[in-house]
DNA sequence: TATTACTTTATAATCGTTACAATTAGTTTA
DNA sequence: TAAACTAATTGTAACGATTATAAAGTAATA
């Protein structure tokens, strides 16, 4: 399960040279165990039990830090928080409308739509990104 | 020309009971003369010659009208600024890691991919965004 | 042990955006 | 037309997420 997950991202950390202190620890099996898509104020508020003098920062500080070894993937959004994702695999995301939920969804990928975009606008193209917008069953049944 | 789009959104301005003040139009032409996805600051430094008194909140209070009479979209990203497109139909966006430029991208639509989406997670979707990421061709010549 | 580099902490600063109250301008009513 | 009402603009304060900074703590190394 995520035991097997954390000590290969442990793994990956000591590789890149970076020492593992509790906090850092800790937001890692937050976000692995969490099976969720936390912000890093959820993250903050969810440790505060184990580590009350953590600061805000150190959540921030470490989630740019995983970002940069590729641990985890930063998912932006307009005005909100930004989420975090510790599945690095390609994937989607379908969003409720009404309560924020964010399901995971695999799909073929779109190496089409990139290279037609490509030979349409000239770019070199890298990337793109999706979001799937509905509201979730749950929210569906509540009216 | 942009003259009959002015002119189709003026219409439907009056038609919503919205009164056509100075820096209404203003903000207004501007963004469908620029032919771009400005941001709300650099609509407000467009303008700053000819309204110096105009307020930064005039733009974003006409922007959030503008929205809600479906005058034009907001294109929100994680950390930087919302930009505005007055292109309402659907279309997608190609942008440069490297300057940021925007380009449109006219695309048949995914909607075998929301409706998998629908069907696979049981939500009720509604749309979806696209963005693709790469580097434009000025900024591939630029090495 | 002394030195060094890394990490955390606390807090101030930043930036885009919104809220608010006062003022101005336009519209309706008498 | 004048008074009353409504909409819009303005200037500024506030907000919330994130980052910067400096001081203090901790681990690794010599
Ligand atoms: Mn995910
Ligand atoms: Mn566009
Ligand atoms: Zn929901
Ligand atoms: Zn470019």
């Amino acid at each position: 399960m995520s035991e097997q997950k954390i000590s290969e991202a442990i793994h990956t950390l000591k590789h890149a040279g970076v020492r593992i202190t509790p906090q850092r620890h800790a937001i890692l099996e937050h976000l692995i165990q969490s099976m969720s898509h936390p912000t890093a104020d959820e993250i903050y508020k969810a440790l505060e039990g184990k580590f009350p003098n953590m600061s805000v920062a150190t959540v921030y500080n470490n989630l740019r830090m995983f970002k940069e070894v590729g641990l985890v993937k930063e998912l932006t959004y307009g005005d909100a928080s930004s989420r975090f994702d510790c599945v690095t695999t390609e994937h989607y995301h379908v969003i409720c409308d009404l309560c924020g939920k964010i399901v995971d969804f695999h799909y073929p990928g779109l190496d089409e739509v990139e290279s037609l975009a490509e030979s349409v606008t000239g770019f070199k193209i890298a990337r793109h990104r999706m979001e799937i917008y509905g509201v979730c069953p749950d929210c569906q049944t509540k009216h």
